[in-house]
RNA sequence: GCCGAAGUGGCGGAACUGGCAGACGCGCACGACUCAAAAUCGUGUACCCGGAAGGGUAUGAGGGUUCAAUUCCCUCCUUCGGCACCA
């Protein structure tokens, strides 16, 4: 017997894999399919831990489903564009595209290291001019649909460098450019959206997907349904009817304001009206002599993180513009605020005060000595006095003060209220979503340009599509300003209008790199077509995606962003079916040593290729598998892959090491038990990797090896049922494992390849025990053990467990009061 | 603050309709082999009392339901993740 040495056998059956194309995916319309999807790493270069996590379990179970008589597409690719290329770009003068693609030579080396069953033929790099050619397409689709559109919208800016920002590019407290260290502002610039908001209610029915709770929460959170009405507040424009008799109707308003409200029925006790600093109509309604306050107001609250000015606890603030509206319900005159606890990214950035029935309302009207009005008095509780009630009260009772409400329940008075708004003309029911349209617009260099123009004559209009790609310019200048090299190139800008074929302009901002990721899986299918984004027939035979692995942290973003993108597809043709992904499963996240996230900074990055050079891929996808549950993760640990290392050492010895018989003439071999325990742990195996439960997968495998290791020492080694065993064992571990089990399955002379075997059938009746043992106890307490036939009756239970020496002791000669046989399990005895 | 997940030996974890808590592995200790080390193999390893037989206590804390609770219910604590004044 030779030793196990994985750095031999590896790269030997991955060549051998590779050259005879054993993982590549066609359609077989005679086999079911399943297409399994594992999300696709950015090209950061430093492919690590966290990497792998998620790809070696999901390639176990595709591989899982293969020897179940699956067609198995199993793809991979790269996520190419993006700031993390630019910044490499600026920091070490490489070109966005030289580093992105050198990443993605090294990823793919330690990719295919791992001996993971991904069809290569398939990869796509959305950073390739012939997947960005169908991005911008899909742009083009979605505009031509109505679904994109251009408004204006802040960013953050950093005026030394003269570029926008990322999030993650502003930090500190007082919001510093991370490069120059110069304090960020915020500037509009009109950008391009695609209306996610269209689908919201769509995208809250998660019917016949078989999506983890966590996430189908996360996502309605985020997606925020709210049911209320809108309601337009009159602005009194002269001043000298402010104080004028409110029964008198005003008509002298030049512009409306509209407030989103989910509690409709307190309209009658709105005492004032408060702007977000950013609202457009601040500047009409604000009057002069509050106008320095309102500007100053308005700077603190821009320069602020939407985090500060969002703390829960912050006393809240804000000031009074000067201006009035008049409440339409009532005709009162009520005064208009602005303060940062109002967004403008919220409903319609304008509300309606009710202090008496909400808190933070309550605080604002009691810190600045604005009339608290109840209008629901709680049943059962104290007339409220609405200028000594020490909080808001939640808003059930009876209407009070409350014009035609007055006297009915709170509970009918949502629907009243809403009748009345709509009778009068003054506003109608609405529904508000948190979710805001998708802005994909970025001031950047290195993702796919947005295939536009703009004309001064004929406006905005799509590039022809027979023109696309819209290629992105490799010569451009890296200006250490920062400035988008788009921008400044000399000639790049300049283009035909589709329209008038007069000078135009192209657009010089490009996608949202979640844009790429949000059809990925659809150019897996044929990523070389060039007529299409993908091939019909292709689509046709493995959409939608049945399985697909990632991390939770897509819960929000990537994982609405591609199932609106499906849906808009679907409306337009393109697409078919409610959902592009019909099952989804997360893993958690590995840790550094520290228990600290991975980074490059923290210095507790743990790359796989010096672990792999010295156990092999086998031992590290054992591990990451056995280590951790894996929707949880943990913290690395370097001494884990001993276990594993050591596992597969010995599954080499006890498959391919002979034995000279009567080794252990003391335990005889039991035939009937190493059957048992085979076709026992075969169906624990099965079952979990239906379930996702990898870890129980290699502890029942190693459990298996010490019992047949038993059984061989005992004389089973040759005979038929040691070799049966020997051939479920390896085909239970060939999903783990696939090249040590592929060695041994040829060493031991079967017929290449084992993974294209069948999974084992379970035999029920060798899994079957004959004996049982049955815990027994008094009084909850465990006393004694006793072993009966497994066709044993209760009665026969009962009384063996009664003839017990050590159930006699306990009960001390007393009759038991009862005695409880719990389904063959265990015996209680209640004395 | 809200939402979600989770608290089990020195460590990772197991216990899949309420039924033997600690499978499997790491680590550690002792032993075999060896001149020695590594590798390998064997034995032991929750805690407390006891020489042992045996007994007691334990699944974040406290309470409840039950013959029986890591599992179900209530209150609280801690950690992690997400969202964050959502009108």
């Amino acid at each position: 017997m030779s030793d196990y040495i994985p750095q031999e056998i590896e790269p030997k059956w991955q060549k051998k894999w590779e050259a005879d194309g054993l993982y590549r995916a066609a359609i077989d319309e005679s086999r079911p399919k399943h297409y399994a999807l594992t999300m696709l790493p950015y090209t950061s270069g430093d492919l690590h831990f966290g990497h792998w996590y998620p790809m070696a379990p999901s390639d176990a179970r595709a591989r899982f489903m293969r020897m179940n008589g699956f067609n198995v597409l199993f793809p991979i690719g790269f996520d190419a564009f993006g700031l993390p290329a630019e910044n490499a770009a600026i920091k070490r003068g490489i070109h966005p595209k030289k580093w992105t693609y050198a990443n993605i030579d090294n990823m793919r080396r330690q990719l295919r290291s791992m001996g993971a069953m991904f069809d290569w033929r398939r990869e796509a790099i959305s950073a390739d001019p012939e997947y960005y050619r169908w991005t911008q397409w899909f742009f083009i689709q979605l505009y031509k649909y109505g679904l994109a559109y251009r408004k204006m919208s802040p960013v953050d800016f950093c005026p030394n460098c003269n570029t926008t920002l990322a999030r993650e590019q502003v930090w500190g407290e007082d919001r510093h450019c991370e490069r120059c260290e110069t304090p960020v502002i915020k500037k509009d610039l009109e950008q391009w959206f695609f209306k996610t908001t269209a689908y919201a209610d769509e995208l809250l029915n998660y019917e016949g997907m078989d999506w983890p709770e966590r996430v189908r929460v996360l996502q309605t959170n985020w997606i925020g349904r709210s049911v209320g009405a809108e309601v337009q507040f009159p602005v009194i424009s002269d001043q000298s009817l402010v104080n004028s008799d409110p029964s008198k109707v005003i008509t002298d308003h030049s512009s409306l304001i509209t407030v989103f409200t989910t509690r409709p029925d307190t309209l009658w006790g709105a005492t004032f009206m408060v702007l977000a600093p950013e609202h457009p109509l601040v500047d009409k309604v604000t009057m002069p002599e509050h106008r320095a306050e309102v500007e100053a107001y308005k700077t603190q609250a821009a320069r602020q993180a939407d985090i500060d000015r969002e703390a829960a606890d912050k006393e809240k603030t804000g000031v009074f513009t000067g201006g009035h509206v008049v409440n339409p319900v009532n005709g009162e005159r009520i005064p208009i605020w602005i303060a940062d606890y109002v967004l403008m990214t919220y409903g319609t950035g304008a509300i309606m005060a009710v202090p008496a029935h909400d808190q933070r309302d309550f605080e604002f009207a009691r810190k600045y000595g604005i009339e608290v009005r109840v209008v629901i008095q709680p049943d059962g509780m104290d007339p409220l006095d609405g200028a000594t009630m020490p909080a808001s009260v939640p808003a059930s009772g009876t209407m009070v003060n409350s014009g035609p409400l007055t006297g009915t329940s709170a509970d009918e008075a949502f629907h009243a209220a809403v009748k009345f708004v709509e009778q009068k003309g003054i506003g109608r029911g609405a529904v508000n979503y948190k979710l805001r349209d998708w802005l994909i617009s970025r001031q950047r260099y290195w993702g796919a340009p947005i295939p536009m123009i703009l004309c001064a004559k004929c406006g905005w209009n799509p590039l022809p599509e027979a023109d696309l790609p819209m290629l992105l310019p490799d010569d451009v200048e890296w200006l250490p300003t920062g400035q988008s090299p788009l921008k400044l190139h000399p000639t790049w800008k300049q283009a035909k209008c589709p329209v008038c074929g007069g000078e135009a302009e192209r657009e010089t901002d490009t996608m949202d790199t979640f844009m790429c990721s949000s059809w990925y899986h659809l150019r897996y299918l044929s990523p070389q077509y060039d007529k299409g984004p993908f091939e019909q027939k292709e689509y046709d035979y493995w959409m939608p995606v049945d399985t697909y692995t990632g991390g939770i942290e897509h819960a929000t973003m990537h994982l609405i962003y591609t199932r609106f993108f499906h849906k808009a597809l679907r409306d337009m043709g393109i697409t078919e079916g409610p959902e592009p992904m019909l099952q989804l499963r997360n893993q958690g996240m590995i840790l550094g040593e520290d228990g600290e996230k991975m980074s490059k900074s923290r210095g507790n990055v743990v790359a796989p290729d010096a672990l792999v050079a010295q156990h092999g891929a086998d031992a590290l996808r054992a591990l990451l598998m056995f280590a951790y549950r894996w929707q949880d993760g943990g913290p690395w640990s370097s001494q884990g892959i001993e276990g594993t290392s050591r596992w597969l050492r010995r599954v080499w010895t006890m498959v391919l090491e002979s034995v000279s018989m009567g080794k252990s003439e003391t335990r005889p071999y039991d035939e009937r038990n190493l059957r048992r325990r085979v076709h026992q742990t075969l169906k624990r195996v099965t079952r979990d990797f239906q379930q996702f439960e990898f870890n129980t997968i290699v502890s029942g495998l190693m459990e298996l090896l010490n019992d047949m290791v038993k059984a061989k020492e005992a004389g089973a080694y040759g005979t038929p049922e040691w070799n049966g065993a020997v051939d479920i064992y390896l085909r239970m571990l060939a999903p783990v494992c696939p090249h040590i089990a592929e060695e041994l399955w040829e060493r031991t002379g079967r017929e290449y390849s084992i993974h294209t075997q069948a999974w084992p059938k379970v035999d029920e009746d060798a899994a079957r025990e004959e004996e049982i043992v049955i815990p027994v106890q008094v009084n909850g307490k465990l006393r004694d053990r006793i072993t009966v036939p497994a066709d044993a009756t209760e009665e026969q239970i009962k009384a063996a467990t009664l003839a017990s020496e050590a159930v006699k002791k306990f009960l001390e000669g007393k009759p038991p009061k009862k005695v409880i046989v719990a389904q063959k399990k265990l015996v209680n005895i209640v004395v």
